[in-house]
DNA sequence: TTGTAAGCGTTATCAC
DNA sequence: GTGATAACGCTTACAA
């Protein structure tokens, strides 16, 4: 390996060809301009050798097009995201895309940094899971012709594709479930607020009271973070109230650790004095002190399907006028935190 | 908003200016080109106005710059690793820098495969956290003059720049705090085999064996892998030996999880018949069954440092000459998950 | 079957 | 104080 080669420029000199032709064997375009097979050959073989790595910025600002998708989310330290973000990870690069990964910290005024981010560096195509409670921005990036597909934190009323799983139905199933147990007087500790997930799973949980003719109490349906913090907190507060409820359901994985922990402060044991259900399987779901009942989200079909809608929206400018929403079917995993009671 | 501005020539159309004089201004050299207060004032009101998004890629291509440090981690589900990723990407932003994220699945192919597409998207630095048994094309990525900072998989043989927690001192503490509660038959169920985190871990348990004049027994010290199966897998073979350890140290989370898993179905109660140590402390440690003592590592510090170590590269290159190798202490967390025996 | 040269959007060098 | 222009490394009409 005696001279570095840079270039396209430099391999080319190596070789005593043009760039024109390396570029074509390179592209592999051989055959399309008959170019002879033992140059092909040799073309191949040094840049081999010579290790030659072609310019993708370069490439990126002739050809309109960086083989580079974004990734938005709130927090990849919650195992729900960080599953999400490998699955994406994994069917872009088989699909030959590299990923930008940013982490907005549930804060608005990251998400909007990240974005221009994205966007001055030229991203093919962005995939967000949104803070959830302002889309201005997003959907101003997708109006600016962005191939772009909402994960999770969807915004349903403005038309801009999603895949989100069915926390319609899920929170439905949960609450559904508790009140099979025998449950009437049963807590909902929210995540943020206006967040889509959010709402439609508060919506079940009222839709399966209703159903079995349970009255509505507003002040069971309490906090407003996906976060550890907030289960804690929310918990603590609810049983510290004169006629606390029988069961909790929690909105998040994290909501869910929040109110063990808690339980466990208050010498509380799940499910004998509090039931609990949660959102989101782990790993772990099935050895915490009490095994946890849940309701699993598809987390890989979600980022899988997310990358395929994309590159669909890359490849075809026409495909862009079919909006695509997508809900997946949400499923409730039977374990040891819900208590039967009389 | 009347035109659409895609450029900065655009803009400077826009403005009846010329683009030189724009680019000055929106890169904070006004002063040094003394450009008028007014003129200066309208260019920036008019990017602000007409939404300029500057393309990095021909930036990049101009500036040899790029604005971007390429991250590479065996299995981001894995919330070690994912804790080590917010970090990074937090760290990375705040310094204005994105982050191109690669899973390689522990996968020494996918590795390269990521590596030369770092490369060739011309990232100004790279932090790897590598599959762990071949750093041939790492070394290589390092001495073709690319910054770069290895993390927790180090080999500290060959002057690679790393960072990584003191995984003897964490394995030692871990099997010694054991054997202060009275064990002796001690199994030790490992990750990748010739990973660093592995040998240093499985070398702070045979010294401190060692130190209490226990004898090393090999047919106690099994397993190849971080994940849960080999916890599981290697747990159950472990128990059907005529005479079972009392206690596991399990290198990783994951495998804890597994060993875990076997014992519930074994029917083996933690830590009555069987105790058990775990490396990486996560928020769902205190909430298991048996609330899990284990040896945790400082990952914000590691993926803080790892950008400042990497961006020191980058900025001075006469810092190469440097080799900074930092190794973070760990901290024993004493649960419920071992018991005093006689 | 191969080569020449323009252009992608920036910044830096030189000129005015 | 401001502007014209070359150059970064690549792809692709257009030539030959």
């Amino acid at each position: 390996m005696a001279k570095v080669v840079n270039d396209i420029r430099d391999l080319a000199g190596v070789l005593g060809l043009s760039i024109t032709t390396v570029s074509r064997v390179l592209n592999g375009k051989a055959k399309k301009y008959r170019i002879r097979a033992e140059t092909q050959q040799r073309v191949m073989q040094a840049a081999k050798e010579y290790n030659y790595v072609p310019n993708k910025l370069a490439r990126g600002l002739k050809l309109s097009r960086t083989d580079t998708l974004g990734l938005i989310i709130p927090d990849i330290s919650n195992p729900f995201f960080a599953d999400i973000a490998q699955s994406i990870e994994k069917e872009a690069r088989s699909n030959g895309y590299s990923l930008i990964l940013g982490d907005s910290g549930e804060d608005q005024m990251v998400e909007k940094e990240l974005i221009r981010l994205l966007l001055s560096h030229k991203v093919d195509g962005i995939i967000i899971a949104p803070v959830g409670t302002d889309y201005k921005q997003i959907i101003q990036t997708y109006n600016s012709g962005m191939p772009l597909v909402v994960i999770d934190r969807c915004f349903p009323e403005i038309g801009l594709p999603f895949i989100t799983s069915d926390n319609y139905q899920g929170g439905y199933d949960a609450v559904n479930y508790l009140i099979s147990m025998g449950h009437r007087k049963i807590a909902c500790i929210q995540g943020i607020l206006k967040s889509r997930p959010t709402t439609e799973r508060v919506r079940g949980y009222k839709e399966a009271l209703c159903n079995s003719g349970i009255p509505l109490d507003d002040n069971l349906i309490v906090g407003d973070n996906y976060n550890t913090e907030n289960g804690y907190k929310q918990t603590r507060i609810l049983f510290s109230m004169e006629d606390p409820p029988t069961a909790i359901f929690a909105l998040s994985n994290l909501i869910g650790l929040g109110v063990i922990k808690a339980a466990e402060e208050m010498g509380l044991n799940i499910p004998e004095n509090i039931s609990l259900i949660s959102f989101d399987e782990q790993p772990y779901s099935a050895f915490l002190g009490t095994p946890m009942t849940t309701i699993d989200q598809k987390k890989n079909e979600m980022g899988q399907l997310a990358v395929d809608v994309l590159l669909k929206y890359i490849g075809n400018k026409e495909y862009r006028k079919k909006v695509i929403n997508m809900t997946l079917k949400t499923n409730l995993i039977i374990r040891d935190s819900v208590k039967r009671i009389v």
